[in-house]
DNA sequence: CTGGTCACCTGGAAGC
DNA sequence: TGCTTCCAGGTGACCA
């Protein structure tokens, strides 16, 4: 599992610290570890071992994906969108989702739920809180309902300071629950939420409709930031998250507050302070971040 | 439309 | 030691 704890050598308060959680850059990394085998390739098989994710596994995927060919492997949001030309795939990882190339052979684990069988290979969805989804959409697959509400891409040009200053007017609700609305911005949970606001110098708890325009401008690329380096740390274990069998440490990384509750902020030594936000866990340096 | 809350699920940690 | 309780997370559904 992962190596590091806590730097102050406390325990992890929080068992999610040890979790491998989903957010747009851990499914990003996903998405090109698969290009990188799959495309072009045959599905021989579909195994369905539990049909009961979040929402119950196509009946019929077997019959729908055998002798398909993926074509491409695209991402919308947090969903992967696996092409096969005929119909697309949809799947999201939920909170505790993985996908893996492992041999066909292997046994499987009892979270894994579904594997597609190309050759001698499979890809493995593993799912232990079953959060995940895994749909077929036959059409136009960015008319799925699931799809089409879904804001904007942060790391694409779309996401600039003048829409969100425009989009946050009249908002009342604080700006860390605005940032993880997928309807407004798809791929900010709630971990890189709180790192992108502390990258920003804003107080998660700002209604979004206070937000200056210069706040917006700072808080844009402070999103980015947070995404690209959690994007880079993935990317550099790559190969070890495609073959492994543990989370190899791809989302190890150094959180500025997350998780940090108590322990001095990495800018100016104040105690970084936890509230609650949506029922979300939430932390902030209360003098860094106004 | 907006904002607030709940449910879904499991494993790990804390509490008794 | 072993049981119970709580909590983490993303997101759709539901309410006022």
């Amino acid at each position: 599992m992962l190596g590091g704890f806590p730097p102050s050598g406390k325990r992890a308060k929080h068992a999610a610290f040890l979790h491998i959680m989903p957010e747009l850059p851990e499914v990003e990394i996903t998405r090109r570890g698969l290009l990188a085998d799959l495309p072009g390739r045959t599905v021989d098989a579909v195994v369905v071992r539990n049909p009961t994710l979040r929402y119950p596994l196509p009946r019929t995927l077997g019959r729908i994906l055998a002798g398909q060919v993926l074509r491409d492997i695209g991402r919308r949001g947090k969903y992967l969108l696996f092409d096969f030309g005929s119909g697309t795939l949809i799947v999201h990882l939920g909170m505790s989702g993985s996908l893996r190339l492992v041999p066909a052979a292997e046994p499987a684990g009892r979270h894994d739920h579904l594997d597609l069988v190309f050759g001698a290979t499979a890809l493995r969805l593993r799912d232990p809180r079953r959060f995940g989804a895994v749909l077929w959409e036959r059409g136009d697959v960015a008319a799925h309902p699931l799809i089409a509400p879904l804001g904007i891409e942060p790391l694409s040009a779309e996401f600039t300071a003048d829409r969100l200053h425009a989009a946050t007017r009249g908002r009342a609700a604080a700006i860390k629950l605005f940032l993880m609305d997928s309807h407004v911005l798809v791929g900010v949970g709630n971990i890189y939420a709180s790192e992108s606001l502390f990258r920003a110098r804003i107080d998660p708890r700002t209604p979004a409709g206070r937000l200056s325009r210069e706040r917006c401008a700072r808080l844009v690329p402070a999103v980015r930031e947070t995404l690209q380096a959690a994007l880079a740390a993935g990317g550099s274990t790559l190969r070890d998250f495609m073959h492994s069998d543990g989370c190899a440490g791809w989302f190890q990384q150094h959180y500025f507050v997350y998780g940090r509750e108590g322990e001095p902020c990495r800018a100016c030594g104040t105690r970084i302070r936890a509230a609650r936000l949506g029922q979300r866990s939430t932390f902030f340096c209360p003098r860094c971040q106004r």
